[in-house]
DNA sequence: GCAAAAGTGTTCAGATTACACCCATGG
DNA sequence: CCATGGGTGTAATCTGAACACTTTTGC
């Protein structure tokens, strides 16, 4: 239908965050293909015929981690005609949160990837740092209004576990007595009777996220400041 | 140096936002080319060979508007296999801010475009009526912190456009006073010693924004929100 | 003088900040 | 019994919302 124009191949490209012992990760391989075959790269895959780039991310999501239901949003799209050596590709880059403790329980995940903290990735293939920048800036500013924290701590989390992955993310303490009452004023915050002693001798109570409250709240107009 | 899996066209569609009198509106254009020729369109283009995605939108952009130095943005990237029936195109929709006056002053625009109020859009071909909607969410997330108003409104404006602008974008009212204290309370509203008496018999200064003070402050990593 | 838009001041409630303090417990 | 991290209370300050008010000018 068209003339023929340029086409080219899509590629979509994940930035895939955890974190580990208060702290932030990412997920990289060593990519399986030429060119620039066994250096680091984001995990990434081409676009099939029948495919959204979403469902393309969430399937090279699965292989990579073999997780489903995975928090994924679309972050930007990367064109330089000459990001790809190996010819005309364009990359559609989502960045996903994952539960590193989840990836660790689960036995069909690829092999060759590997968990980096952020302040000790290795250098990576193409454009791909400029990626990994753009979703943490894209990340910290979602992170403000956005119960995203809680893609990334596990089930059950203490509020300092909670306020750490805020300090890790904006590379800034927060008063603790301050930042309790600042989440704890919003109902969605569910304390539980367990406690947990791996940090303290007095132990500290797990809370859990109620993402109905959440919503219920949301949907009442209300502003709901994270930090 | 890949194998052959999907090559497929790439387009860029550019939302066009613009304001006059006070109302917000939309730059279409009636497409002209099948398949739905003659239906209204967002203003677009393919990818050409040496070229990024930002380059092609500011190409299009000119050759609809005869403008340069237009804001511009990325937006999203749509992927659906289906959402062009003249073939697999994904289209890199784009957002830009354009003064409607500059637009009127330039002789060499497009023929066959047309300004929209944007509560009296047509309906728009494939999956176009979906990017505006996702340009104007978006549009009204980042004006709250960013300085946008001003890549609409012309180089000297009145307190009461910035006001009318805000109130048109997240449709509600602000109390005056308050709005005023607000933006003032930020250095960089220069006030001249013009007035403009076309909408009172009292007149009202104009004012210009002084986007040197502006990003002095920010790099101060001030807070600074405009609504 | 008066209507009407431009522009200012005052008050009060709620949020934010800084910081001092108490609590529980394993060693 | 005390060091340590968990957890709470409070006063000072800042911000935002509400609203009453003054100013200027053409008719």
């Amino acid at each position: 239908m068209y003339p023929q124009v340029l086409k080219t191949l899509i590629a979509t490209d994940c930035i895939i965050v955890g974190i580990e012992e208060g702290t932030l990760k990412l997920l990289v391989i060593k990519r399986p293909i030429p060119p620039l075959k066994d250096r680091w790269s984001l995990i990434g895959t081409f676009l099939g015929i029948e495919e959204t780039a979403h469902q393309a991310a969430h399937r090279v999501l699965y292989s990579a981690t073999g997780l489903n239901n995975i928090y994924l949003d679309q972050l930007h799209t990367y064109t330089r005609p000459d990001r790809d050596p190996g010819g005309r590709v364009i990359s559609i880059a989502h960045f996903a949160l994952i539960r590193i403790a989840d990836y660790h329980n689960n036995s069909s995940k690829q092999v060759g990837s590997k968990w980096f903290a952020l302040n000790d990735l290795p250098k990576l293939i193409f454009d791909h740092d400029n990626m990994v920048n753009d979703a943490l800036a894209k990340l910290r500013e979602r992170a403000k209004f956005n119960p995203i924290a809680f893609e990334l701590l596990s089930e059950y989390f203490t509020l300092k576990q909670l306020q750490n992955f805020y300090e890790e993310l904006y590379q800034q303490k927060f008063d603790t007595a301050n930042f309790r009452k600042k989440v704890l004023s919003y109902s969605f915050l569910v304390k539980t009777n367990k406690k947990v002693k791996d940090t303290s001798k007095k132990g500290s109570f797990l809370y859990r996220y109620d993402r109905k409250i959440y919503e219920e709240l949301r949907s009442k107009e209300f502003k709901i400041r994270f930090i």
